[in-house]
DNA sequence: CTAAAAATAATAACCATTACTGTTTTTAAT
DNA sequence: ATTAAAAACAGTAATGGTTATTATTTTTAG
């Protein structure tokens, strides 16, 4: 792998945590404006390449575009239902009994990278006690 | 919501199990079979309607196609990273502790459906001791 | 039986992401 | 420093899952 400074503005654009937890569109429309020829193309290959090898995470949502993560360590995340921000969630506080889910379903589980739902305390505020708007896809 | 024929016969396969979780896609080519004439757009209308009128689950995933299920009780699901085979899990299998998360991230949770990432059995078997292949996207 | 409401088939549009292509940058060896 | 191969780039086209649009058909209530 090469140095490219398009891959180090990246990476810088995601340790400072100007945003935090980016979508590629996001760290695409920040990275431009150290480098406004940079193709959104260029943003999703180098982002998927630093996910590849450790340097950073790439958190998967479901009907939602991948964020990218600076903190490799291993933690869950919790998303917003309403507005799609994302937050970390100690480890520690999602217990699950591989020994037992392997036993009963004959899979080896991958306990992998958990993403729970909920309202960010803006949110919160903002939408209650008003019924929230039902943005589900 | 008016009765309709083409509703009644995706709920049947869905109920049939004749595919455990399946997708859109899966449904259409087989309600297809009854229906030669129908539309993809009007299998995803009426999942949508099954699921939001709680008569079926939508079960999102990420980075893969949403899946449709029969039951509505609550419980997690497992999916197969090598070949997509999605599995129930007992919700008494996962234990995430809402109160101290709701206390550290300000969020309220939602205590919403897991997934976990695992090998099926026949994967499993398949592919080891040989390194599996990376299909992630 | 009829008219309004709902559902349909067919198709276009959408969004996040990946693939492709010809050009430029980086690197290592001369 | 020069140069040639490898890697990365910008720009753009293509992909896959899903939703939106529209004109037509089906369902339902009176």
């Amino acid at each position: 792998m090469n140095y490219s400074r398009q891959r180090e503005a990246i990476l810088d654009f995601l340790r400072s945590m100007k945003v935090k937890h980016p979508s590629a569109d996001v760290v695409y429309v920040n990275v431009k404006k150290r480098f406004p020829n940079i193709s959104l193309g260029t943003v999703y290959r180098n982002l998927n390449l630093l996910a590849d090898n450790g340097t950073i995470a790439k958190v998967k949502l479901p009907s939602d575009a991948d964020r990218f993560d600076h903190n490799t360590e291993p933690h869950f995340h919790i998303i917003c239902e309403n507005c799609g921000q994302i937050e970390d969630v100690g480890s520690a506080l999602v217990n699950i009994d591989v020994v037992s889910i392997e036993k009963l379903s004959g899979f080896s589980v991958n306990a992998g990278r958990i993403v729970l739902k909920g309202l960010c305390p803006a949110c919160r505020k903002k939408l209650s006690p008003i019924k929230r708007k039902d943005n589900k896809k």
